[in-house]
Parts: C-alpha cells; sequence; structure tokens
RNA sequence: UCCUCAGUAGCUCAAUGGCAGAGCAUCCGGCUGUUAACCGGAGGGUUGUAGGUUCGAAUCCUACCUGAGGAG
C-alpha cells in the first residue's frame, strides 16, 4: 500500500494486488455467489468497479472451491480478472444464527440447500479461500450484532467473548496461511464499546496481517459510536496497512469511515436497494416505485452517465419494477453502483484536493434533506 | 319461450343461517461483511336490484336484472 494524500484522517492511497492496483477510498460491489445479483462483468468495469467481494462459505456450499479452482479460481471462473476480495463466512454466523452451532473449534452450519452439516474452523476457511484464489482472504471471525438486548452486562460479556475469540482465531489464521500470493486481512472486534474496540485493535495488530477490517458494525450502534469506535482503534492499527469497514453502508456511512480514515468499504445497499426500486441521487433517494414517477420524463439522475440514465425516462424504470421485469432491477441496481463508484472518485479527489470536508457535509445535507421529503404526507409538493 | 348454473374488494375466488376474508393488483414503508427480484403496513364492500322469512341473511324464499350453458 503507498498512501497518495491525506485530508486530515481521511487517506487516499493505491493498494497494489496480483491482479491489479486498487485506489482507495474504494466500494467493492458485492458478488455473494461469485456474481453480482444481475450484472455482468463488463458492466462492473464501465460502473468504475475495482474489485468485488464475493462469499467463503456459499461457495464453499456451492459450487465449492475445488470446481472454482478447476475452472480457473475467482477470475477464470467469473471473468473478473481485477482483484477479488473474498469474505471469511464469520458474518453467516449471525446472517444463519438459526442454523450455526459455534464452538472454539469453529462454526457447523446445517446447510439449507442439502441438510449437510457444514464446518468452518479458521484453517478451513484459509483453505478455502486459497483454493478460490482471491487476492485479499478474510480471517474467520465471531459476528456479533452491537444491538444491545436485556441484560447489559451478560451482553458486553459476550462481545467481549467474541472480541477474545476472534483474536485466538486470527492467530490460527496466520498459521494457517500456506499462499505468499495472497493477503490476509484480520477483523476488530468489540461492539460499541471504544475501550473493547482499542484493545482488540492493539493484540490483532501484534500478530501482522496484510490488512485490518472493522467488523460487527452496522448492527444496530448509532453514526457517532461507530465513528468513535472505528477512531479508537486506528490509534492501534498500523497506518501503513490498509483498513476495510465492513458491511457498511449507505452513502454517508461510507464518508463517515472515510472520515476516519477507512480505505475500503462493501455492502449491498446499492444492489439490493436498486433491486427494490430504491436509487440514490445528487438530490437525494428516490422511490422509484412510487405513483409520483408513472409519467415522469426525468432519468434517474440527471447528473449520472449510467446506462439507465443515459438512456431511460423514471417513468420508464418504474413500470419495469412494478412489472417485475428483471431489467428494472438490474438498471437500477447498476445505476446506485455507479453512484457508489462515482462517489468514491469524488473522495479520492477531495481528500488529494484537501476538500473532503466538503464533500462530507454535501452528503451529511442530503441525508436530511431525505428526511424531510419522507416525514412529508404524499401528495403534498 | 323454457330449464340449469353463476353474480361477494379493481381481478380471481373463499365464507351454507351467527364478527364478510384470502391471493393478486393499488398505495406507502423497510432493507448495511446477501438464505432477501425480498419483507412489512395501509386503503379498498349497501355481498347484482327490490321485497320477504328469521332474534339474526352473502347464505333460505319470491320477482326482476346481467352473464354462461342447454332445450325447443
Amino acid at each position: 500500500m503507498a498512501l497518495v494524500a491525506r485530508d486530515g484522517l481521511a487517506r487516499s492511497t493505491r493498494i497494489t494486488t496480483p491482479h491489479g492496483v486498487i485506489q482507495t477510498p474504494i466500494f467493492m460491489p458485492v458478488a455473494t455467489f461469485g456474481a453480482v445479483r444481475g450484472i455482468g462483468v463488463d458492466e462492473l468495469a464501465g460502473a468504475g468497479a475495482e474489485v468485488l467481494l464475493s462469499n467463503t462459505y456459499h461457495l464453499h456450499e456451492r459450487p465449492g472451491e475445488e470446481t472454482v479452482k478447476a475452472l480457473g479460481g475467482l477470475h477464470g471462473f467469473t471473468g473478473w480478472r481485477g482483484p477479488w476480495l473474498t469474505d471469511s463466512g464469520g458474518f453467516q454466523i449471525t446472517s444463519l444464527a438459526d442454523r450455526a452451532k459455534l464452538d472454539e473449534q469453529g462454526v457447523t452450519f446445517q446447510s439449507s440447500l442439502d441438510g449437510r452439516r457444514r464446518q468452518l474452523t479458521p484453517e478451513i476457511a484459509i483453505a478455502i479461500q486459497e483454493a478460490l484464489g482471491s487476492d485479499i482472504a478474510m480471517v474467520l471471525d465471531e459476528c456479533l450484532p452491537v444491538a444491545a438486548q436485556g441484560d447489559e452486562r451478560t451482553d458486553a460479556r459476550a462481545i467481549e467473548g467474541a472480541l477474545e475469540r476472534t483474536l485466538r482465531w486470527a492467530a490460527r489464521s496466520q498459521a494457517a496461511r500456506r499462499r505468499a500470493d495472497q493477503a490476509v486481512f484480520a477483523i476488530v472486534q468489540g461492539g460499541a464499546d471504544e475501550r473493547l474496540r482499542l484493545r482488540s485493535a492493539e493484540a490483532t495488530a501484534a500478530l501482522d496481517f496484510d490488512g485490518y477490517a472493522h467488523g460487527g458494525l452496522g448492527l444496530g450502534e448509532t453514526r457517532e459510536e461507530r465513528r468513535a469506535s472505528i477512531r479508537a482503534a486506528h490509534g492501534a492499527l498500523p497506518a501503513d496497512r490498509p483498513r476495510y469497514l465492513m458491511g457498511l453502508g449507505r452513502p454517508i456511512d461510507l464518508l463517515d469511515g472515510i472520515a476516519e480514515g477507512v480505505d475500503l468499504f462493501d455492502c449491498v445497499v446499492p444492489t439490493r436497494n436498486g433491486r427494490h426500486g430504491l436509487v440514490y441521487t445528487s438530490q437525494g433517494v428516490l422511490h422509484l416505485r412510487n405513483a409520483i414517477f408513472e409519467r415522469d420524463p426525468e432519468p434517474i439522475d440527471p447528473d449520472c452517465a449510467c446506462p439507465a440514465c443515459r438512456q431511460h425516462a423514471r417513468g420508464y424504470l418504474r413500470h419495469l419494477l412494478k412489472s417485475g421485469e428483471s431489467l428494472g432491477s438490474r438498471l437500477a441496481a447498476l445505476h446506485n453502483l455507479t453512484y457508489y463508484l462515482n462517489l468514491m472518485k469524488r473522495a479520492r479527489e477531495a481528500i488529494a484536493a484537501g476538500r473532503f470536508e466538503a464533500l462530507h457535509a454535501e452528503i451529511e445535507a442530503l441525508v436530511t434533506l431525505d428526511r424531510a421529503e419522507s416525514a412529508r404526507p404524499a401528495g403534498s409538493a
């Protein structure tokens, strides 16, 4: 990683991988099963994507890492020749909690595909990712939602327990590595507690990984709590290694992260929300399915050069979404990715020009605007 | 002309004498390391019309209207 520019805590860097250079800050589109739902690799490149994320557990379940490896690893298998990051499956401990059994050894899932039990340990997760051939692998971590429910002290103990276990798993992951051409990032935990975040970051940094991630965020804490947690961890993480905020977020969440010095982001929000009809624009968000757009001849965003904005009216896109025509979902998701990736480009340029704070304020203003819009009764202008 | 069947939410249909519902459609909202082209909420009814029986009728009876099928 090479530093390009700095503006306050925000920074712009170049990360070199075996499959190309990543300019940060950057957003990584989520391709869980080896594809960004409905969007082809050429379209992703056209939208400005530099690196994609896929999932260890889901690809292990189907088609299996050996099949991916036989077809040329993630790069040959999918046709995306740029950098890949693979998530470890740690998030599935939370997202698939009802079919996951956790112990010190690792986690065992009962597959929803065939009912078989599939175990993921720190060692197995590394081995699978080495077979998949991603450029950046993640350690298996215990991802615990921040949302505090019930007895506060029990929850604090649970968060501390997840932190310590994640640390032990990180050490085992480090010992299990066999490939020199694949980076491995470790994951900081600790809920929304700054002290725990700092402790986790210090102990994780001591294990000397290629990069570090903030895990378990975006799951119930406030924006301020999140920023404080990230700030606390950065106090102990080496400045010459990439920093990755996992699973976040909305545009403002990305800007918040960048303001604290985060380099990498991923999130399903732009693609999932796009498929569901919510699009991001320079003027705030649009619920494209709403009746108000039925005869709207304008593009989603006049400032956007994506395929949807170049060729189609909001009224047509609304029709496609309402009709269940997959083209509508695809175009809206592609638009959102274009918006996100363009926002990251603007962030890099703003950092280089020393004007990041102004960009942050601009996106913050859109959040306020969207809140005001949605609070307004339907039909009033 | 007669016979049979049907008529309940925008649509397709439930409810057989006891609080008129569902799916879809419509409108609105949610979605943060994807088990999510998903999930949630709301609005929407003089049960074809007019009478009758009954404590009580979408439901039973009569007439009429509309539609489908059949007979002549």
